[in-house]
DNA sequence: TGAAAATATTGATAAATATCAAAAAATAGG
DNA sequence: CCTATTTTTTGATATTTATCAATATTTTCA
């Protein structure tokens, strides 16, 4: 058995059954897996340190072991939308193009499996399970960028922010609705929703007023009421 | 030569180049374009019908060859977010997962070459070109998402607009700023957009007043100061 | 630890957009 | 061609969110 992806000393919150629930290693043979292994490189990124910039060449792909990072991409305006946070478990880079379209920051200390691209795709010609399973993750990927539109286009303020917590409870590997760590600033969370940080600041106080949510620390969040935040978030 | 896509005389203004503008086709032999018209299949689709609706089984890949078609996605709660619109050349259906994620609504009446996506996806496999071609198709798509994510997060209902007919300037076939055919209602629009119908109205009322576009007919734009509609739209 | 810096919250106000209602214009069907 | 229906526009108002400014809190680092 392949003695990659044991994170659990790393990452105590990551589940034991990791190959299920890593949809680009399930189904896989002890024999995959050991080829998988030989294209990995554990690789480290500081809190606030960039993995990869916008618009240079895509050449590796990551999961992420531990740590939580921003997908964000800057336009010709300097403005940036943040597209997505990461977690444990989660892929970066598999993207179509030759350069990435979006950069990933680190929002906490993050330990990834580096994969060549080049070598990742022709395994994946060999391995018909590896395969599917990139694409199952990339439609996953499509699949939620697609809620986000919808959320950008049709919600308002609070329910943006409901539905960022309900992704970070589905999403964060060990996060209970009492607690949930907001690896985030609150810039970020602006620049992921479509909102002001003023806004985002006022969202939380009012969710806290209605005890819908509380907040031990400024990043630990505790949903109170789970289903009132859930039917805010509702798509 | 292969005589597949050929639609000049079905739309008279696609391009003479089709081969070169058509991501999927370019780059193939004759005897690679001769394999995939086996695969083609004419098919046509009224105004207002679906080609196909969400949660269907994704068997089919098109190719639009005449008309204009929206892509939209219902949410749970019944309300539904355009995620684009299509037109001559593009593909529909490039998706990775089992059944389609998104509705395919014709705004016009519409011509598609259909392909089943199991025979596409064989014939990818040993004709790299056309497999790189579909990547490259998807990675746009993609792009395209992020952009409009962008918009939907960072920009004013004005810009949105103007975003819009840059977009429609800008892909659909034959397409000048004096002459930019609207196929899509004002609630399309606006559903598009993240905006309400009155909205719309509004701010198209404001960009005619402002002598930056003109309508000698509802759905007949044109685009009077291109400069400054395109400095609205900016990325 | 304590001061400086960065981040977050709160307040007052302005701007943008949504909502509800009515009128006008366009379209469809006999 | 004319009427009924649908779609679009316009108006009045309410709501939401952004902006600007000030304060409070948290973090950083000497």
């Amino acid at each position: 058995m392949s003695t990659i992806f044991i994170p659990k000393h790393i990452h105590p919150t990551y589940s034991n059954n990791v190959f299920d629930d890593c949809l680009l290693f399930h189904n896989l043979t002890p024999n995959e897996l050991d080829r998988l292994e030989d294209y990995a490189e554990l690789s480290k990124c500081d809190d606030g340190e960039y993995l990869f910039r916008q618009d240079t060449p895509a050449d590796f792909v990551y999961n992420v072991i531990s740590g939580t990072v921003a997908i964000e991409r800057i336009f010709s305006n300097g403005r940036r939308q943040i597209i997505g946070f990461l977690f444990p478990g989660d892929f970066i880079g598999l993207t179509h193009s030759k350069n990435y379209d979006c950069a990933v920051r680190c929002l906490t200390k993050v330990e990834v499996y580096k994969f060549s691209r080049k070598r990742l795709n022709t395994l994946s010609e060999e391995v018909g399970h590896l395969k599917q399973n990139m694409e199952q993750i990339k439609s996953r990927i499509f699949s939620r960028v697609m809620e986000q539109l919808y959320v950008l286009g049709q919600k308002k303020a609070l329910e943006r922010l409901c539905f960022l917590f309900m992704q970070l409870l589905e999403r964060l590997p060990g996060a209970r609705a009492d607690r949930i760590e907001l690896y985030m600033s609150r810039q970020d969370m602006a620049d992921y929703l479509g909102l002001t940080i003023e806004t985002v600041s006022r969202c939380l106080a009012k969710l806290k007023a209605d005890e819908l949510v509380a907040f031990p620390k400024l990043n630990h969040l505790q949903i109170l009421n789970l289903s009132a935040v859930s039917e805010l978030a509702e798509c």
